[in-house]
RNA sequence: UGGGGAAUAGUGUAACGGUAGCACGAAGGAUUCUGAUUCCUUUAGUCUAGGUUCAAAUCCUAGUUCCCCAGCCA
């Protein structure tokens, strides 16, 4: 996490009266008054492997890390694995991969429901002598008619009276493996009229047959989340359990076991879940648009999964201040997506070395150069940090420019090269524009220029280029939103998200003539390519010699919305 | 329809009975060998209707809109 920057204490105002404070801060700020917790800040990140870490998951991991790191506190991460039948190792493997690239650390303490499945079979059969949970023998479909609905209260079912001996009896029988999946459960005993439905007696344990990637076969028999979560928190000691809005309604329930086992009680605490423009974020959508290919897999650069993002070029402390800067509240909210590209480009544009690249090349010939000319031109690395250095870009008597600027008849506000114009040419000197050559169909091909060296000749515009003899080819893909609408699921009727999907979102290159300099880079490596945006090598398609690069953001361009 | 939540500039988020602020965006300008960056200026808001109060985004009443809940998922 970063570390905030310590203010100098004669203008740090007293705790309580810091400004900006969100809700979740302040909550704590009053725990710690009232000595809650011994005042002790202790928070967790309890994903379950059954899918790869999004962008949602990452303000949820910068929230809990982040308040540990504030209060000084602790930052626990466990793996909430109660459900074999959808979770495997490799999500084990990579949460944590991309939990420690975004940068928060759990130290020591890496935990697991299932570290706990012997502790919470005692609880349950300590649930069971209090008479307060007991075995049912309804089938789901039986179950959900006792539920109720929304407006009528549920029905208790004969089950419901059993003896605490037939209970113990038979929920020891549910473990032995006795029953078929699905033929039992253990429920607690709260209120089959409740008007919330969580309460109306929930499943504590569930008989499921499934192998377990860290149990293997020693249970049939899995606890639920309900009966799992809070103990879990409780037994490592959590104080501020923080989830999202839609476990509101779990609380209750979350007490209930607290409260019932008289175990440390911790403190639910729920906050408004991420949501973005022009993208899907749930695991269902992210599996289908990988498994059905839409996307090239769990890190295509346009899945704004964390190895997606990271693929794409983005720096885990862009992500950090992103998750920053929306904040956290209860309100329901829509990001836009535009702020994820300023949080990368605030954090690109300060580090990362500029070059030259060339997307689309046009030729430019300058007449007034020898053919075997080869003019040296020192470019500054970074113009605003001179201690980034320089480095030498060959001019010769052919080079490419950007097809964009040119433009045969232009209007006034056209600062690049056009007829009877000038522009300069970065870091080398000025051209001065002559002759063009056309094909059949009135396309121009070739533009033949006069370069003038002189390097304190003042022009409007300014143009990147490179030599044609020198330039390296290199496929480059640049990247659009994956999904052409605001709102994916907003469809017409019948249609799904898919519909949506933005048939542009992806455009390679292949033909892109990039300054010799690039031709060695180190996998992994930003840079801007001057007037054309950010670029990513991507580490998996880029071979010694003949790299690949993302484009992992536009810069932003007043020209093009001007006109 | 029952219950649980939430409504503040375009977006996001503060202000917790006493000056509605911040960030991003947008618009305009300055600087500039990136139409980038940087800098300056401007813009624009308390869901509605009542009420309490010297004073209401904040308290009260009624309404409206949005989100979540009827898995042996989490």
């Amino acid at each position: 996490m970063p570390s905030t920057p310590s203010a100098s204490s004669h203008d740090t105002p007293p705790e309580n009266q810091r400004p900006g404070r969100n809700f979740i801060q302040q909550l704590i700020d009053a725990d710690l008054a009232a000595g809650r917790y011994g005042g002790r800040v202790h928070t967790r990140f309890p994903p379950e492997p059954n899918g790869y870490l999004h962008i949602g998951h990452a303000k949820s991991i910068c929230l809990n890390a982040g308040l540990a790191r504030e209060y000084g506190g602790r930052f626990n991460l466990r793996f909430d694995d109660t459900n074999p039948a959808k979770e495997e190792q490799e999500y084990v493997d990579s949460i944590q991969e991309d939990i420690r690239w975004l940068g928060a650390d759990w130290e020591d303490r890496l935990f697991f429901a299932s570290d706990y499945f012997d502790q919470l079979y005692e609880w349950a059969v300590q649930l069971i002598q209090a008479g307060r949970a007991y075995v049912c023998d309804l089938d789901a479909e039986a179950m959900r008619e006792h539920r109720g609905t929304l407006t009528e209260p549920g029905r208790a079912c004969c089950y419901r009276e059993r003896s605490v001996e037939e209970n113990l009896d038979l929920f020891a029988r549910m473990k032995a493996g006795e029953f078929a999946d699905g033929t039992r459960t253990l429920r607690a005993k709260i209120d089959m009229a409740s008007p919330n439905l969580n309460l109306r007696d929930p499943v504590m344990y569930r008989i499921k047959r499934a192998h377990h990637h860290r149990t293997g076969d020693t249970w049939c028999i899995y606890p639920s989340y309900d009966f799992t979560h809070g103990q879990c928190d409780s037994l490592e000691g959590i104080t501020h359990s923080i989830c999202t809005l839609e476990f509101e309604n779990h609380r209750p329930l979350y007490d209930w076991f607290c409260d019932a086992l008289g175990i440390h009680h911790p403190q639910q605490i729920e906050f408004a879940r991420l949501n973005l423009s022009y993208t899907v974020m749930s695991k269902r959508k992210l599996l289908q648009l990988v498994t059905e290919n839409h996307v090239s897999g769990w890190d295509d650069p346009r899945l704004l999964t964390l190895r997606g993002l990271r693929r794409r070029g983005y720096t885990a402390t862009s992500i950090r201040a992103f998750c920053e800067r929306i904040g956290v509240a209860k309100q329901y909210s829509v990001i836009d997506m535009a702020w994820l590209e300023d949080a990368i480009r605030e954090d690109l544009n300060a580090h990362a070395p500029r070059a030259m690249g060339v997307l689309r090349p046009l030729k430019v010939v300058l007449t007034n150069l020898p053919a075997d000319a080869e003019r040296i031109c020192q470019a500054a690395n970074h113009p605003q940090q001179p201690d980034m250095g320089t480095r030498e870009v060959p001019l010769t008597r052919e080079i490419y420019i950007e097809q964009s600027d040119f433009l045969e008849d232009a209007p006034k506000k056209f600062f690049r090269l056009k007829p009877g114009g000038a522009v300069r040419l970065r870091s080398a000197g000025i051209i001065e524009c002559g002759e063009m050559i056309k094909n059949a169909a009135g396309e121009v091909t070739e533009v033949h220029c006069t370069f003038d060296p002189d390097l304190t000749r003042k022009v409007k515009g300014t143009i990147h280029w490179v030599s044609a003899r020198h330039a390296i080819s290199a496929e480059v893909r640049l990247y659009d939103h994956l999904f052409a609408a605001e709102n994916p699921d907003q469809t017409a009727e019948g249609g799904t998200f898919l519909d949506n999907l933005n048939p542009h979102s992806l455009e390679v290159l292949t033909t892109a003539k990039l300054e010799p300099s690039l031709g060695q880079v180190a996998s992994g490596a930003h840079y801007q390519f001057e007037r054309t945006g950010y670029f990513y090598v991507d580490p998996v398609d880029s071979q010694p010699g003949q790299p690949v690069f993302n484009r992992t953001a536009t810069l932003r361009d007043s020209w093009a919305k001007a006109k």
